[in-house]
This record gives C-alpha cells, sequence and structure tokens, in this order.
DNA sequence: CGGCATCCAAACTGATACTG
DNA sequence: CAGTATCAGTTTGGATGCCG
C-alpha cells in the first residue's frame, strides 16, 4: 500500500526515496556551488566550509548516481576531477533558488522567534520565584 | 568575512544558519503534512513512517524554536498536545511544494540514472574479462 | 498521550598516513 | 590532486521503561 499523498509519507512511498536522498543541507549547497560552472574537488570543498572530506566523497557519490552531478577524470598529472551539474540537476535549481530566497528573506523573523523561544525557556513561569534580592 | 554570494557558504554566512536548521527530510516533510491542519504527536509519528519518537520530538522543537510551528498543550487527561503551522511556516510551504512536485515529475529519470550508474559498477570496464562462458 | 531518561550500538568527526 | 584507509573520540540513533 505505497500511501503516497502528500499528507503522508509511507516509507515505500516514492518521493521518500528522494526525501531521504536529496533533502540534506549538503546535497542543496552542492548543487548551488554548482550552477555556476564545474569545479574540482577541492574547489567545491573550499566553498563549503566545514564540510569534512568524507561527506563531501560520499554526498558527490550519490549526487552522481542519482544523476544530478556528473564526475569527468582530467588525465593529467597530478589527476584532476571535475564535478559538473548534469541537465537533470540543473532542473532543481529553481525549487532550490526558491528555497535560498526564502532563507534569506525570512532570516530576521526566523531570529526573532528564535531569541523569543530561548527566553521563554530563560524564564518558563509568570510566577516564577525571585531567587534575586 | 561573511561570504555571503550563493556561490559559497561559509560558516558563518546567515543563510548558513538556516540551511543546517530546516534544510533536512523530516523538518521538510513535519512542514507538508502539518500544511493540512494542526496534528496531534502521535498523528504527526503516524504520517511520517519511519521516524523515531526522539528524532521527532527535537525536529518538532527546533521548528518551534525556529517560529515555523506552534505548540500547544490541551489539558485534558491523557495530556493531549497539538502541533500546528505558523504563518511564518507557511510562508516556506510554496518552495517545498515546488520541491515535493520536483520529486515526483523527476523520479522516473532518477531511477533510471540510479540504474545506469549501479551498472556501470558492476562492469567497471569497456574491456571487461568475460567470466561467463 | 506525550515525552524525558537511560543504555547501548552505529555513525560520523578529525587527524593522519598512504596511493596512483 | 583526489581520493581511500585507519583509529580514537564524540555524536547520533534506536529501544525501552517511567512519569504526569
Amino acid at each position: 500500500m505505497s500511501d503516497c499523498r502528500p499528507e503522508s509519507f509511507s516509507s515505500d512511498c516514492p518521493s521518500r526515496l528522494l526525501f531521504d536522498q536529496i533533502a540534506d543541507k549538503w546535497s542543496m549547497m552542492i548543487l548551488v556551488v554548482l550552477d555556476a560552472g564545474p569545479l574540482r574537488f577541492n574547489a567545491v570543498k573550499r566553498r563549503l566550509e566545514g564540510v569534512t572530506q568524507k561527506a563531501l566523497t560520499q554526498c558527490l557519490r550519490r549526487l552522481e548516481r542519482n544523476g544530478l552531478v556528473s564526475r569527468r577524470v582530467i588525465p593529467i598529472s597530478p589527476v584532476a576531477v571535475e564535478y559538473e551539474i548534469t541537465p537533470l540537476g540543473r532542473t532543481l535549481q529553481p525549487p532550490f533558488k526558491a528555497l535560498y530566497a526564502w532563507m534569506m528573506a525570512h532570516l530576521p523573523e526566523v531570529e526573532a522567534a528564535r531569541q523569543a523561544f530561548d527566553r521563554r525557556l530563560a524564564a518558563p513561569s509568570s510566577v516564577d520565584i525571585r531567587l534575586d534580592r
């Protein structure tokens, strides 16, 4: 019973396969940086501050497997490897760009909400016990 | 040096704060299922097959902290807790819906790419040794 | 029912060394 | 340069039991 309305996410729902594969921050960031043009491994790494070489390798391989990125070995010495977004990967740009635009637009609201939440935690009750004085 | 072009993601770039917080599959799925209306904890859990209670609790808290979801305790017995998408959270729907639509539209292409990739791995070279017959 | 505490196993990190 | 491999240390995950 592949229950696949957007109101429910069975683990056998086709959309889940993709949520599990590409809905993560590194995949999204890689596709965004590769949109500007092909990049070599370390060039990608430099642009994604904080990513480990292991995580990046895994993520690039997964993107390659899913047909969103292509990997091309340039047989010079020392060897160079270039990663390029595929036409299929490029069709993912509009949704990602929309997400990116949302983030830039709503960041202040999110930060305000976060500060309000943290303040609520610090003073959890209106009948707070005044430990000071 | 808050390097914040979309071509590069410094860890101190504001957009990174949001990529780190909401660009994960559970957050996205929660916001999609809550779009239809408020839901109680276990109702959300049932709709996200495979999520653990621990992961769901963490994720809902993070969404609450970021102002995308609100949490309301209904003091009946046994206690009920209702999660509702906030107006801010609702503004995230268009980007997420776009992503969801992309997944449904391009799933066949991705699956084809995946199979091609896996086949390439199984027979890595064109000068393959014919072990059979 | 919602969700926190606990325990253990699995995954990930960061550093470093090694290869083609 | 672009990886793979390894190892110790930390984080995360799943499973279970308990509480209001």
